[in-house]
RNA sequence: CGGGGUGUAGCGCAGUCUGGCUAGCGCACCUGGUUUGGGACCAGGGGGUCGAAGGUUCGAAUCCUUUCACCCCGACCA
C-alpha cells in the first residue's frame, strides 16, 4: 500500500485528518490559551495573500480602510436588542485595569473599571457610534469603511481556523441614504466574496439568503456564500448583512437630506475570516497533505537541488539560483512567480515530502544529470507522478501550468458538489438523504439537498433531530411554484439544506 | 453547563487493575561514520519525576481526596 503523507486519511478519520493537515503543513498550532491559535509563517503567508487580494477588491469597489478599537463599552452592545441576545453570551469582558501582588505571591486584578469593557465580538456598535458623529448630511453618504482586525467570541468548542475564540477577519461597514443603495451594497459584497472564493480559492460557492433562524442578530437580511467540503458538509465562508435601519435607529445614525428633513441611514456589514483557510484545506487537500491553489500559494515553485558529492555542490547551486532568477521574472496572475530554492540539508525524499505536505504547487528537482541535459524533473502537487521537461519549455509553460492547476482544483471541487447535490421532493426522501447509513462515517453521507420550503418554526423543529440546517435560499433561482416538503404548503422558494460546520 | 474519555520527553504511546531495582519504547532531536535521483543505515548521546495540590505508606506514575487542562458527543457559533 502506498504510504500517504497524512495519517489518518480522510476516509479513516476526517476530523483527525484535518488536524494533521494543519500541523504537518505548518499552518498553525494551539496556544496556551484555550481556543486561541498561533498562526505560523506558512499559514500567515497564506492569510496575507488572501488579505491582499480581498483588500484590492474592496478598494476597487470604493471602500476605505480604517481602524476601530478592540475594547467596547458594555453599554454599546446593549443598544440593539437582537444584537445583545446574539452576542452577549460569547463575549469576553474586561473588568479591571491593573494587577497587584496578591497575598499568595501571585498577581490579583485590582482597579475595577466603572463600566466593564467587552472585547469586540464584531464592531457594529462602535463603528455605528462613530458613524453617528461623522454623518451629518446626505453629502456624507455613502460612507464605506472596512477594517482588518481580530475579534473574540468565547466559543464552547474550537477547531483551528474553523472556529477559534480569537480570529482574524475583515469587517466592512457602510451607511447609505436609501434602502435600495444599501441592498445593492449587500449584494455587491456578496458577489465580491463569491468571486474571491471561486477565482482565487478555486472553491465553488452557492450564493444565497439565510433563513430567519440563521440570520445575523440585528439584520433584516443576511446573504452568505456556502461551500461544500470534502466530507459533504457545508461551510459558510462569508456573509453580507443588510441591517436596514435597525442599527441606525438604535445608534442615531441620522442625516439631513436635500430638502432639509432628517432621515435614518441604511447600513450594511460584511465579513470573511481566517475560517477561509479552513475552507481552503477542506476543499482541496488530500491524503498527502495541503493542496494550495496557485493564486494564493505563498510559493509557486520550490527548487530542490540534488547534490550527491560535495564537489558538485557549487555547480548545482549556481544552476538552481540562475533558474530561480529566470522563473522569478515570469509573470503569473499579474505578479512575479514566487520561487524558493530549498538548500536545507534534508535528504531528497524527506525534502520532497516536506513540500508536498505544505502544498507547494510545483516542485523541481535539479541534479547534475538534469543540468547536463538542461532539463528539469517536475513534480506537480495535483499529480502523483513526476516527469522530466526541458528547462526552456518549463520556463515558457510554468505560468500556463499553474493556471491549469488552479482551474483543475476548481473543476474537481465543483464536481464533488454537483455529484452530491440532489433535488429532494419529500420529507421521507429528505430523511434518507441524510440518514446515517454507517454510524462511523455519518459525515460522508448526504450533501446538499435542494428542496421547496416555507421558512417556519415547524420546519426548524423537524430539522433538529436530523442535525440538518437550511444553508441558504440561492439567489438567481427560477421562480416556479412548488410544495414545501416539511409542511405541504405551497411555495416558490427553494433552499439548500445540509449538515454544516 | 450535562454525558463519556484522556493527561507519562517535541509527537505518538506502554507501564496504573495487582504500589517495589536507575520510569521505558517508536518517531523527532544532537554527534560521528557509511550513504545519497527519493520519506536511509550503523554506533553513540541529550531530554521527562509521570497535569497540579494534598493524603495513605518504609516506599506512589500506580491507591484515596480535591483540582486543572484537553478531546469526543450535546446546547452555541464566522
Amino acid at each position: 500500500m502506498a504510504k500517504t503523507g497524512i495519517s489518518p486519511t480522510r476516509s479513516e478519520d476526517y476530523p483527525g485528518w484535518y488536524q494533521q493537515i494543519v500541523r504537518s503543513a505548518d499552518l498553525a498550532e494551539n496556544s496556551p490559551v484555550r481556543g486561541c491559535m498561533v498562526i505560523k509563517p506558512w499559514g500567515y503567508a497564506l492569510w496575507e495573500n488572501m488579505q491582499r487580494v480581498l483588500d484590492e477588491m474592496f478598494k476597487e469597489t470604493g471602500h476605505e480602510n480604517a481602524y476601530f478599537p478592540l475594547l467596547i463599552p458594555k453599554s454599546f452592545l446593549e443598544k440593539e436588542a437582537e444584537h445583545v441576545e446574539g452576542f452577549a453570551k460569547e463575549c469576553a469582558v474586561v473588568t479591571h485595569h491593573r494587577l497587584e501582588p496578591g497575598p499568595d505571591g501571585g498577581l490579583v486584578p485590582a482597579g475595577k473599571l466603572e463600566e466593564p469593557l467587552i472585547i469586540r465580538p464584531t464592531s457594529e456598535t462602535i463603528v455605528g457610534y462613530m458613524f453617528a458623529k461623522w454623518i451629518e448630511s446626505y453629502r456624507d453618504l455613502p460612507l464605506k469603511i472596512n477594517q482588518w482586525c481580530n475579534v473574540v467570541r468565547w466559543e464552547m468548542r474550537v477547531r483551528l481556523f474553523l472556529r477559534t475564540a480569537e480570529f482574524l477577519w475583515q469587517e466592512g461597514h457602510t451607511a447609505h441614504a436609501t434602502k435600495d443603495e444599501a441592498l445593492d451594497e449587500t449584494r455587491l459584497m456578496l458577489d465580491v466574496y463569491a468571486k474571491f472564493a471561486e477565482e482565487y480559492m478555486a472553491m465553488p460557492v452557492v450564493k444565497g439568503e439565510k433563513t430567519e433562524g440563521e440570520r445575523f442578530p440585528g439584520a433584516d437580511m443576511t446573504l452568505s456564500i456556502e461551500a461544500m467540503m470534502q466530507d459533504r458538509k457545508a461551510l459558510q465562508a462569508g456573509t453580507s448583512h443588510f441591517l436596514g435601519q435597525n442599527f441606525s435607529k438604535a445608534q442615531d445614525i441620522k442625516y439631513q437630506n436635500a430638502d432639509g428633513g432628517e432621515s435614518y441611514a441604511w447600513t450594511t456589514s460584511w465579513g470573511v475570516s481566517t475560517r477561509l483557510v479552513g475552507a481552503l484545506i477542506m476543499t482541496h487537500s488530500d491524503d498527502d497533505g495541503l493542496v494550495l491553489p496557485p493564486r494564493l500559494a505563498p510559493k509557486h515553485v520550490v527548487i530542490c537541488p540534488v547534490v550527491r558529492k560535495e564537489e558538485e555542490r557549487a555547480k548545482v547551486m549556481e544552476y538552481c539560483e540562475s533558474l530561480a532568477k529566470e522563473l522569478a521574472d515570469v509573470q503569473y496572475d499579474g505578479k512575479r512567480i514566487a520561487v524558493l530554492v530549498d538548500d536545507s540539508d534534508k535528504r531528497g525524499g524527506e525534502k520532497k515530502w516536506y513540500h508536498i505536505k505544505r502544498g507547494v504547487p510545483i516542485r523541481l528537482e535539479v541534479g547534475p544529470r538534469d543540468i547536463e541535459n538542461d532539463s528539469l524533473f517536475v513534480g506537480r502537487r495535483d499529480q502523483p507522478k513526476s516527469f522530466g521537461m526541458p528547462r526552456t519549455e518549463f520556463v515558457e509553460r510554468v505560468s500556463e501550468i499553474l493556471e491549469e492547476m488552479q482551474q483543475g482544483l476548481f473543476d474537481k471541487a465543483l464536481k464533488l458538489r454537483v455529484d452530491n447535490t440532489q433535488q429532494v421532493n419529500s420529507f421521507e426522501e429528505f430523511k434518507s438523504f441524510f440518514a446515517e447509513k454507517n454510524a462511523a462515517k455519518q459525515e460522508f453521507h448526504g450533501g446538499f439537498a435542494e428542496c421547496y420550503f416555507v421558512d417556519c418554526p415547524e420546519m426548524d423543529a423537524m430539522l433538529v433531530p436530523l442535525k440538518v440546517t437550511p444553508r441558504c435560499t440561492p439567489v438567481d433561482q427560477d421562480v416556479e411554484p412548488g410544495i414545501c416538503i416539511f409542511t405541504g404548503k405551497p411555495t416558490q422558494t427553494r433552499g439548500i439544506f445540509a449538515k454544516s460546520y
